[in-house]
DNA sequence: AGCACGCCGACT
DNA sequence: GTCGGCGTGCTC
């Protein structure tokens, strides 16, 4: 069982015992510490427990720690519940939680609370002793063992990542192109892992739950013959409480050998953790946006070091962040690069459309069309992609310059055709498209720009006379976030595109991520120009990763490409073909670009070479907003808080989107160039934020968040 | 954040 | 007379 199952030894010699407890205390409660209860015995650390709290009964676990100064005498509340028959959670995990809650500024039992399956909340003891009792379900999918038998064999540059990562303590950057096989290498280390200890357990991440069910089929193919269906779980928001619950409690019981998950995932129980694989690392869905904003993907990698185990980073497009850490000049991590295409076609040609050189208006240039054309017409696959959902972003009156402004937020609703409605897709609102415009009568309303909608009607209409070699019309589909809105939509749709019943499949970057399409040859993005200028420092960083991978997805299969007889190609129509990032696009050189931007980012003192935390607050209204910040920033100044020689503070500012949802939302950067006079900052400053808010009425609430994405 | 208590308007 | 509006205030 656990190790640290300690401190009862005074059980006996006295009445009752103190327990700390942390519960989901709110943030806003200036109650973030543990709370105290009593009860007969000593209770482990990491013992979940129910206890009242105010008129309610909660879920806590036992933390251990100095016991405060006694508060109340013996008014203490006693303990109403144990979970017994659960395992605490061990010493390794509860150092886990309270790192991520210092380090993202929550409270210890928010990030504990949140950590756990939320149906463990709902359970009494007895009820989890029941669901202890019932034998765990089977995994729906048995793979094939014929399947698994098949030996696998590496390539060079296969093995010898395999070797480093066996016979290394990392952590490892491994940087593979797309089609490099990465997968091969993480199932390899996987498979060594659990061979050397029967106990061991290991954790895949992913960005995206769309991205699961592949991965899960791969790793049932390979390690449910030898470890049996259950030995693999899964652990998304996706899936529903019971199962969530039941994923969770095969972690912790060490019956789960690998679990496979999103961002969540980092947090589960594992008690024989011995490797963490973080795949496409560079991935910003890594990153929570809301509640303790953690990055999974830094946590993973503190975990690891904390754990003793190995962690695997993996892209064919790093961060920034890693890539700087695996300079052999810095060492943080080990760099093992796998720049060969195996079993996947030669990279993608790059074929750029100045879009100054073409006709005007023309949302699909005419070399590109014919480019589509010519692909469909030998009855391989394209892939266009565009960022932006519904059919136009805005509607335009000409005749009194009306727009189609959400009521609620500073941001225009979206004309989506399909269902002649205009939605925010900030705060949801929807509304059927009007008529005439609302503010002249005017009847002649007209969609300005495009999206995913418009681009397929658009294409279905100019390859209507398009035949493919089956003799069939050119068939266009679309995958973005409104076709897939149902549980298993994007699964159905994607086997549409396998089954070749699609010849274009036009979609957000939802699709340009992970999935292997075998008959794709050509990958296009029509409008990615808005990333170029962006005032986000990463987006540069972000749209060459993006286009990269997309363009991953072009020629995927080497065997097909063979036998038609093709060349796959990436097509970028752009009003800057002279653009550096273009250059290395067409090079497909990360390594040149990664370092042109870190040159770039050590001048100007940004990320990885400062670190940075935003605070925000929301009120009703913009001066409200911006007020509390400088208020508090004067504070922190005022006070002279340790830390604040070596930070600075920006000025408040609004929010690139300003209001939403009738919240006017503003933001202030603070910046350090060492990260331990950030955090011991950023401590000592929670204090001063809180006393703050009760000073600016109509302020609706503030949070902090540390590495952010975007700023 | 919940969830109480608490003190004033329109319904069975 | 009570049902219920959401304004303050507390939760070991």
């Amino acid at each position: 069982m656990n190790a640290d199952t300690t401190s009862t030894s005074d059980a006996k010699s006295s009445p009752t015992q103190t327990v700390l407890v942390a519960v989901q205390t709110p943030v806003h409660s200036g109650m973030a510490q543990l709370l105290s209860y009593a009860h007969p015995v000593a209770l482990a650390p990491g013992t979940l427990v129910r206890v009242p709290l105010g008129a309610r009964e909660v879920l806590g676990v036992v933390w251990d720690g100095e016991l405060p100064p006694q508060q109340g005498g013996d008014g203490l509340r006693p303990v109403a519940g144990v979970l017994d028959g659960l395992a605490p959670l061990d010493a390794r995990w509860r150092r886990l939680v309270a790192f991520a809650a210092h380090y993202y500024q929550r409270s210890l039992g928010e990030l504990a609370l949140s950590a756990l399956p939320p149906q463990l909340r709902e359970l009494s003891a007895e009820q989890l002793a029941r669901r202890l009792r019932r034998p765990p379900p089977n995994a729906a999918a048995v793979a094939d063992a014929a399947t698994a038998a098949a030996t696998i064999t590496l390539s060079a540059e296969q093995a010898g990542a395999t070797e480093a990562i066996a016979s290394q303590p990392g952590p490892f950057l491994l940087f593979g192109s797309t089609g490099s096989g990465k997968t091969e290498v993480y199932l390899h280390s996987v498979a060594r892992a659990l061979a050397d200890d029967p106990r061991a357990q290991v954790l895949v991440m992913v960005p995206e739950i769309n991205l699961t069910p592949q991965l899960q089929q791969r790793f049932a193919e390979r390690f449910a013959p030898l470890y049996g269906p259950q030995a693999i779980v899964s652990l998304h928001s996706g899936m529903t409480n019971p199962q969530r619950l039941a994923s969770w409690l095969a972690a912790h019981s060490g019956q789960a050998r690998i679990v496979l998950g999103t961002r969540m995932a980092v947090f589960a129980s594992l008690p024989g953790l011995a490797l963490i694989v973080v795949d496409e690392e560079h991935d910003a869905s890594y990153k929570q946006q809301e509640g303790a904003r953690y990055s999974a993907r830094d946590l993973a990698l503190w975990r690891g070091k904390n754990a003793g185990a190995k962690v695997i980073l993996g892209s064919a497009t790093p961060s920034l962040e890693s890539w700087h850490a695996s300079d052999p000049a810095v060492g943080r991590y080990q760099r093992l690069e796998m720049p060969s295409r195996i079993g996947a076609g030669e990279l993608p040609r790059l074929r750029l459309v100045d879009m100054g050189q073409q006709p005007r208006g023309a949302v699909f240039s005419p070399p590109l069309l014919g480019a589509i054309t010519a692909r469909v017409e030998q009855g391989e696959q394209c892939l266009v992609l565009l960022n932006r959902r519904g059919f136009a972003p805005v509607l335009h009156c000409g005749a009194c310059g009306w727009k189609s402004d959400c009521p609620h937020c500073s941001a225009h609703q979206v004309f989506h055709k399909v269902d002649r409605t205009l939605r925010c897709h900030h705060c949801g609102s929807t509304q059927r498209v009007p008529r005439a415009c609302p503010a002249c009568g005017n009847p002649d309303i007209a969609p300005v720009g495009r999206g995913t909608e418009q681009l397929e009607e658009q294409l279905a209409h100019l390859l209507r006379n398009v035949i493919t070699p089956e003799r069939r019309a050119a068939r266009v589909a679309r995958i973005d976030a409104d076709t897939t809105k149902t549980k298993g939509a994007l699964q159905e749709q994607l086997a549409q595109v396998h089954a070749g019943e699609v010849d274009v499949l036009v979609g957000t970057q939802m699709v340009a991520k992970g999935h292997d399409f075998r008959r794709i040859t050509l990958v296009a993005a029509v409008q990615p120009d808005g990333a170029l200028f962006s005032s986000d420092f990463r987006a540069p960083e972000r749209l060459l990763a993006l286009l990269m991978q997309a363009g991953g997805r072009a020629g995927r299969d080497a065997r097909y490409v063979a036998a038609q007889q093709t060349r796959p190609e990436l097509w970028v129509q752009t009003w800057h073909p002279d653009h550096p990032l273009f250059a290395a696009l067409r090079r497909h050189d990360w390594p040149q670009f990664a370092a042109q931007q870190l040159a770039e980012r050590r001048q100007a003192g940004m990320p990885p070479f400062a670190y940075q935390a935003l605070v925000r607050a929301d009120a009703r209204t913009q001066e409200a907003a911006q007020g509390f910040l400088q208020a508090a920033g004067d504070a922190a100044r005022g006070a002279q808080l340790p830390g604040v020689d070596q930070v600075f503070l920006y000025p408040p500012i609004p929010l690139a989107v300003q209001r939403v949802a009738n919240v006017e939302r503003a933001q202030m950067l603070i910046e350090s160039a060492s990260r331990t006079a950030l955090q011991r900052f950023l401590a000592a400053w929670q204090p001063l934020l809180h006393a703050e808010r009760r000073q600016h009425k109509g302020l609706v609430r503030w949070l902090v968040d540390v590495d952010p994405q975007g700023i």
